[in-house]
DNA sequence: GAATGCTGGTATCTGATGGATACCAAGTGC
DNA sequence: GCACTTGGTATCCATCAGATACCAGCATTC
């Protein structure tokens, strides 16, 4: 009776969520490599607003994946590294976007037959 | 020069998001063990709205993923099996699911650290 | 024979969320 | 003084998730 993702109350269903997501696989396939600051993340991680990779960051920082570092430079940088439960995740994570790299063209030429099935009047 | 998902236009990028979803990681991992119908699904994946499951199964059929398959009972019903592709897929993301039930506690307990550390005034 | 349940959906409405944009302070370089 | 850096936050809007209601066709129940 341990926990169960496909029970609605599980908690497991909230961590779930909170993980299979596009900009977190992104941020912890990154950290892997060490830690990296908030500029350079945006940076690398193209195509993320300010506002989703702050958010995406706090989030895991909050279930401790993730730990922030402020360093009185000037201006001041603030610095990202992976936990050791992050760790564990990160490796999960990382063949989820390898996985995707490797079949996106499949998965698009699958697209591309459906639509054309469905246009020619199923 | 392979596919990247860090680049802004790789599609890459949009088979990541569509994967990394939480309704799309429960059903892959159901299908492993064989053709489910479409309200049985709905029965095990507790919470899913008969929307997102038709709209996740869609979207999964269209990638090649699953396939939809009716059969002339009455009333119809249809099963849902997964591909050879979704089966590479499924296996990858069925470990997110079993890395969330593994570490829901620590990531829970984590949770209430940060949520005390902030209430206490950081 | 009317009411309820099953099958697998779609249509509609609303509250939450993602992404774009602008703005902030403090400091460096020109 | 102007532009640019750092790491954010605030605001606005379009999109999206989820709840609810509805659909047809048939079986069972009362």
């Amino acid at each position: 009776m341990g926990p169960n993702a496909y029970a609605a109350t599980c908690p497991t269903r909230l961590v779930l969520d909170r993980i299979a997501d596009k900009w977190a696989v992104l941020v912890l396939g990154l950290l892997l490599d060490g830690p990296v600051r908030f500029n350079q993340l945006r940076r690398t991680i193209e195509g993320v607003s300010q506002k989703m990779l702050s958010q995406t960051l706090k989030s895991l920082e909050r279930d401790d994946l993730v730990t922030r570092k402020a360093i009185a430079t000037v201006p001041v940088t603030v610095e990202y590294s992976i936990t050791s439960l992050g760790k564990t995740l990160a490796v999960t994570v990382d063949s989820l976007r390898i996985w995707a790299e490797a079949h996106m063209e499949s998965v698009q030429d699958a697209q591309q037959r459906y639509d054309a099935r469905k246009a020619a009047g199923l």
